[in-house]
DNA sequence: ACCTGAACACCGTTCAAGT
DNA sequence: ACCTGAACACCGTTCAAGT
């Protein structure tokens, strides 16, 4: 009967089962509470067995990685109109990287893992749909890419380090405060930019950006 | 006499020795390099001495970090042109990404440093003089800082991995040849990248990418 | 005031020994 | 084949003790 083993203990280590306990160090815990004396304790395990099972934590983190984004590319709905694609993408990458930072981190430095395929080819998929013209199809991805990783990374770094939504106001009212009270001669425009900064919403920043660089290629078509 | 101290041993400790030193480890041994112990014997002192004058290995990291950048910065020589100020300033900090790829992997998560300002004030300026208009302004700021420093600081650290040349063309051939054998059904656009990729240069990239963001910066003028 | 260096509380990784 | 956990070679940081 296959429930006479309902009770049978299924903690036979995996590699799946590893990376399950290492995002979940990762979200609740942050980049460096994920230990492999912390994660062999989570999965009631010695810290040398996760060995047999993973070669060391950099395969570890590119694999947790990797699941982050796999699942985040699973669940955009990108609809037929080519710029909307290509924005719900973003949005997807960007929430995903909110919710889990260090998958940013480790993205901004290892941009070839094998889940960014999906990414690039979602997005060089709807700069074909657009009309870019072949010499212009590598700068139209490159820059998509580069600005989709590198922007939701910086965000998400600055979430991570602020975790409450009282110290992102606080912070960046400081950092704001400071910025007003910089010389006028030498930095009119920052100075003028601190009010902005106060108030603005992240999302919509990374999304105004997506679509610049979208008007941008739009010129070369 | 002044030269009667001339033999006189000037290495007296203080923050700036210590983060001249540090940026010596940093830039021919890499991140993974500087290590108090390290620098305490590079200064001839001991481990903890260094906490004397430096709170922490944060905030080496920190002014290490702003030295670069405003070094880099008072080297940018920027015409009257506003595009191609922009563009000197995009190339003056990714050259010095590409030399001190620590100090990219640093800006791209504390983007608030000091000397960041130089770069914002500069790059705003600019955005001025080019006519954008005020509800345009902070997203064209962000758009362009964001690739920045994501670009070159994803750059910097591709370039740390590989560093010879021919392991950079090993790697990335290596790449390409993945993508080539992608399922044309599924990865029609990334494999014809593939040939891009084997050949392109990363600076040429890197100001396509500029180019077409201030390509979109037009279009809202 | 500034420096020394041993000590503390950690790490990632290895490996002999177990089952 | 897979797991255990002590051991190794490191870290950043502290702090009593020196000058």
């Amino acid at each position: 009967m296959a429930n006479k083993r309902i009770e049978r203990r299924t903690d036979a280590l995996s590699k799946e089962r590893i990376v399950e306990a290492a995002i979940a160090i990762l979200d609740s815990d942050g980049e460096n509470a994920l230990t492999f004396r912390a994660l062999a304790a989570r999965l009631a395990t010695g810290a040398g067995a996760i060995y047999w099972h993973v070669a060391d934590k950099d395969e570890l983190l590119a694999a947790a990685t990797n699941d982050i984004i796999a699942r985040a590319m699973a669940d955009v709905t990108a609809g037929a109109e080519p710029r909307e694609a290509i924005r719900a993408i973003a949005l997807g990458l960007f929430d995903a990287i909110d919710l889990h930072p260090w998958a940013g981190t480790r993205l901004s430095r290892e941009p070839f893992e094998p889940a960014m395929l999906l990414v690039s080819e979602g997005i060089g998929g709807r700069l074909l749909a657009l009309g870019v013209p072949e010499r212009e199809r590598f700068n139209a991805w490159s820059v998509l890419v580069s600005y989709i990783v590198g922007a939701a990374g910086q965000n998400a770094a600055n979430a991570r380090r602020l975790p409450r939504e009282t110290d992102r106001s606080a912070f960046l009212g400081g950092v704001a405060a400071q910025w007003e009270q910089l010389d006028p001669a030498r930095y009119p425009f920052v100075r003028k930019l601190a009010a902005k900064l106060r108030d603005h919403d992240d999302r919509e920043q990374f999304l105004a950006g997506i679509d610049l660089i979208l008007a941008g290629i739009a010129t070369v078509r």
